[in-house]
DNA sequence: TCTGGGGTCCTAGGACCC
DNA sequence: TCTGGGGTCCTAGGACCC
């Protein structure tokens, strides 16, 4: 039989934040998303004092004010690089990996010697003290149990932050704590649902008949119904998924009307998604754009809008993106409108070795010789940081640029920023 | 009282995930 | 004043073709 484990960080950017400020053990952290915009991390503490996860900054201000609450803006760089330093120490202890989201991951721990949950208490307590990262890890004979198995040793104390399903007396007892929601796959709309029709947590789910949940959930409500009922459905993937689109997209820091700053705005996010693109070692074939103004605004006039613009050959090529994407963006922009976010996506992904070329009608900006160059930018950028060497279609003015008040230094990725330590 | 029957491809929208 | 960003999969329905 299978043994699967899920290894997910606790509360991930606010571990993250404690990691360096070791002042903070014990304190309520709150992260909030881009733009200072909504909590998208809390502390066991600031869970506590019920700050709402998603909640909006600016209505939560007054509650996290009162309990003492610290509020850092988002640090992606700092998020990213813990990430990877935790996935490096997973991977040297299991070698079968598959790293689900910057701070989850499962692992394939069949046949591990001397048990499954042995190993996993070795490995939360290794990751802990060599990245300062607390972990949950959650055993069981598929992905969807070793998801609850990892939900259940998080709430309950007594598991000590590891739950073994495949060696648990009573794992009847387990599905029936779990509520409907909360099972991997069961989402709001369709937990709603089922608690009306008195299925209210996963034992009750399990029991359901096939046929019912196959129509009602289509297939994939039938795959979480069998990985409850200890059948594997979903696949282990081990080294990198290719992605089959790729965006990039920000809400802008204030509101934006003018076209030109949402095609400095659009050049900006091109680079970025193109940069990935690159690195997944792909060539895109569609470049869509879209803006939107600011829904929550009641009242004020609203449109939003999305074109997408096919490309003759398929390119990674950041100059021919940015003019494709800036098309689309002159058609869907209208005059007197406040936007509040605008993106662009890749899709048609193929990889770029099996790429289709004519000889005949290559565009005159996708010649087969611009690849050393993007090649070049990206080393550029690499070695030197960011927009080192950038693309004049992005501009300067930035007016656009989002809001980061609270971001704590760049500890792990930026010289200026490192941690100072004061021995005395 | 009735509008042919399949097949394929594409897209929009829903639902879910972190 | 202030409400994130980036993905996946599935299905229904329309366009188009023979």
């Amino acid at each position: 039989m299978p043994q699967y484990a899920l290894i997910d960080c606790n509360n991930f950017y606010a571990s993250c934040e404690r990691a360096f400020r070791p002042g903070l053990k014990g304190r309520p952290i709150v992260v909030l998303s881009n733009n200072d915009g909504c909590i998208i991390a809390r502390s066991n503490e600031a869970k506590a004092v019920g700050a709402p996860m998603g909640g909006p900054y600016f209505k939560c201000r007054g509650l996290l004010e009162r309990n003492g609450v610290e509020v850092f803006s988002s640090n992606y760089a700092l998020y990213g690089d813990m990430s990877a330093r935790v996935m490096r120490v997973l991977a040297r202890f299991c070698p079968g990996l598959e790293i689900y989201s910057i701070d989850e991951a499962f692992a394939d721990l069949t046949g591990v010697p001397g048990g499954a949950d042995a190993f996993g208490r070795r490995l939360k307590a290794t990751v802990e003290a060599w990245t300062g990262i607390p972990v949950s890890v959650g055993i069981g004979p598929t992905k969807t149990l070793a998801k609850l198995a990892n939900h259940f040793a998080k709430k309950q104390p007594r598991c000590r932050g590891v739950f073994d399903f495949t060696t648990s007396p009573d794992p009847d007892r387990v599905l029936r704590w779990a509520e409907i929601g909360d099972v991997w796959g069961i989402g709001p709309r369709h937990a709603k649902r089922l608690r009306k029709m008195g299925v209210a947590n996963a034992l009750e789910f399990r029991e359901l008949k096939r046929d019912w949940v196959k129509k009602k959930m289509t297939i994939t409500g039938l795959h979480t119904l069998l990985e409850l009922r200890g059948w594997p459905c979903h696949d282990f993937a081990t080294g990198p998924v290719g992605k089959k689109t790729i965006v990039s997209s920000r809400s802008f820091g204030r509101p934006v009307t003018e076209l030109d700053d949402l095609l400095e705005a659009t050049a900006q996010y091109m680079t970025r998604a193109a940069e990935k693109l690159r690195r997944q070692n792909s060539v895109a074939s569609h470049v869509m754009v879209f803006l939107h103004t600011n829904k929550f605004k009641l009242g004020h006039p609203q449109y939003s809008n999305a074109e997408s613009v096919p490309l003759p050959v398929a390119t990674g090529h950041t100059p021919t993106l940015i003019k494709a994407a800036q098309s689309g963006m002159k058609r869907i922009y209208r005059e007197d409108y406040a936007f509040k976010k605008c993106g662009v996506m890749l899709s048609g992904l193929e990889p770029v070795n099996g790429r289709w070329l004519s000889l005949l009608d290559l565009p005159p900006d996708d010649r087969p010789d611009d690849r050393p160059l993007m090649q070049a930018v990206d080393t550029l950028n690499k070695r030197w940081g960011r927009d080192t060497v950038a693309f004049a279609a992005s501009g300067i003015k930035r007016n656009w640029k989002m809001k980061r008040e609270m971001r704590s230094p760049r500890y792990t990725t930026v010289w200026e920023e490192l941690l100072t330590v004061r021995a005395e």
